[in-house]
RNA sequence: GCCCCGUUCGUCCAGCGGCCUAGGACGCUGGCCUUUCACGCCAGUAACACGGGUUCAAAUCCCGUACGGGGUACCA
């Protein structure tokens, strides 16, 4: 049943950005041509002009680079082939199953007003013999009886009555084709063999074969409709109305691995219930059949889970080579900050980051000369709170003896502070910690303190005590 | 309106007629660990939309209803 070797095609329409629901939709694609060793193709899909900028073609092939989904042929763009699909139109016409039409919107809503209609175009110029023209669009001849089988990989067998199927547009007045049209002929000149994308797109396949049959290419692709993925409103998700952008995430510090890993678990999952597994994996456990019919909802809180899984995955000299790349990205570069010290940070970096946009409070106070200052009103108490307690300015003092002239490595350090607590039956470390990192939360202290200069750390602690008056 | 698709815990996924007193994951709650916060571990929470069939047996098959989504462009 299974051909030896499938081709597949991820094929976007350039609008400015990829967004997470085309990522799947190529990943999906992707796992597929994996499983089978097939072929996946990329393909742009810019027959309307206004989506053919050079600018939009890298917001495409950039994330998909980013996420390692390779192509392996393409990309191919659509506003190069339009000869290719004028030519298809052109036969339509010489077989009589397309013709011009010089109808504007308004006469056939007026048309329709007046008859009654409710099947969209009515076909006013089947038989009007116009000429081909300026402003003049070719239409397709869809056949007044019979229906037209989608047979689904995911949804089985979905009929469309063809008299519902209105004489639709296939080339534009600017004469221009519409991408049923570059569909039919591309997936035929590529050999397409599966067409795997949104349940968006699935009402549009039975125009696309009734093309494709037209045009007399033979078989059509097996086609699978993907759910849609849908946001907190239950809405597909779209970029007018969701934050989508693939390059958000990237920003935000989700790296490649979790976020594909994420994808493939939206609309299918693998049968041994193991979710978090590379991608290699996934691919060779793939199966379109058991993918999902109904939507998915893009949970973020999941997408965080499953980072900070890989993140804590990682080695500890991976981990800060992505972090001092995010870093570098996101223009967070204080002088004192090294990989090497990094490094000895890393495992409890780890533990505590989802996201690599979460590092930098965690460390920031270790590499700037400047604590930096708390904004959120409630911290602000409850730090407040925490230096009020009456042995704080005795355990700061105590410290502050005990730091001038211990040894500055961890282990002194954290005897130092310890010490002070136990011989005054109080928490220590909360108040040094304040004073010293300016937070109350943070990393485990008395490394990333004996990697702080011990001027610095002792500044700061008598800052504070004499804040205590 | 019309056409198409769908409906298992709050969310994602497992379940393809008996293994289901429905399983896993995220989330949430509680506990253990811990002189911060986490991680880790343990426990708990919570679902087969409804109504009819079919069958010895239905979450699983069929029909209807309700609800949700998608499409209905000279966008893709």
């Amino acid at each position: 049943m299974t051909p030896q070797s499938p081709r597949v095609r991820f094929a976007p329409a350039p609008s400015g950005y990829l967004h997470v629901g085309s990522a799947r939709s190529a990943l999906f694609n992707w796992l597929f041509a994996k499983r089978f060793e097939g072929t996946f193709i990329l393909r742009i899909e810019d027959t309307n002009a206004d989506l053919a900028k050079p600018e939009f073609y890298e917001a495409i092939t950039e994330p998909l680079e980013w996420l390692g989904l390779e192509w392996d042929e393409g990309p191919y763009y659509q506003s190069q082939r339009t000869e290719k699909y004028i030519a298809a139109i052109e036969d339509l016409i010489d077989k009589k199953l397309a013709y011009c039409c010089n109808c504007t919107r308004e006469n056939i809503d007026a048309r329709n007003n007046e008859t009654g209609y409710r099947g969209g175009y009515d076909g006013y110029c089947r038989d009007r013999q116009i000429n081909d023209g300026p402003g003049v669009t070719i239409r397709f001849m869809t056949p007044n009886v019979g229906a037209v089988e989608v047979d689904d990989l995911i949804r089985g067998k979905v009929q469309f009555k063809n008299n519902e199927l209105e004489d639709f547009v296939i080339r534009r007045g600017n004469g221009t084709p519409v991408f049923l049209v570059a569909n039919a002929v591309d997936d035929a000149d590529m050999s397409i063999t599966h067409v795997i994308r949104g349940e968006d797109l699935l009402n549009t396949t039975p125009k696309v074969i009734l093309l494709w049959e037209a045009l007399g290419y033979g078989k059509p692709p097996q086609y699978a409709h993907l759910p849609l993925l849908i946001g907190e409103d239950r809405k597909k998700l779209s970029k007018r109305r969701h934050s989508v952008a693939l390059s958000d995430f990237r920003t935000d510090g989700i790296i490649p691995e979790a976020m594909i890993n994420y994808l493939a678990l939206l609309g299918w999952g693998p049968p041994d219930e193991k979710e978090i597994r590379p991608i290699e994996e996934i691919a060779s456990l793939f199966e379109l059949e058991n993918v999902n019919k109904s939507p998915a909802f893009f949970d973020i809180k999941k997408l965080h889970h499953i980072n900070g899984e890989y993140l804590r995955a990682l080695s500890p000299e991976d981990f800060v080579m992505l972090a001092m790349n995010y870093f570098k990205d996101t223009g967070w570069q204080p002088n004192n900050l090294t990989a090497q010290a990094l490094t000895v940070l890393a495992p409890s970096m780890q533990e505590r980051t989802e996201i690599l946009n979460d590092l930098k409070p965690l460390v920031d106070w270790v590499f700037e000369e400047i604590i930096p200052e708390e904004t959120n009103e409630k911290e602000i108490k409850k730090i407040a709170k925490a230096m009020h307690v009456s042995e704080v300015p005795m355990v700061l003092d105590l410290v502050i003896e005990g730091l001038r002239n211990c040894q500055w490595d961890e282990e002194s350090i954290e005897q130092v502070i310890s010490e002070a607590g136990e011989s005054l039956q109080a928490k220590s470390q909360v108040p040094v910690r304040i004073a010293v990192t300016g937070r109350r939360i943070g990393l485990p202290l008395y490394k990333p303190m004996a990697i702080l200069d011990r001027s610095l750390a002792l500044s700061r602690l008598v800052d504070a005590r004499s804040k205590l008056a």
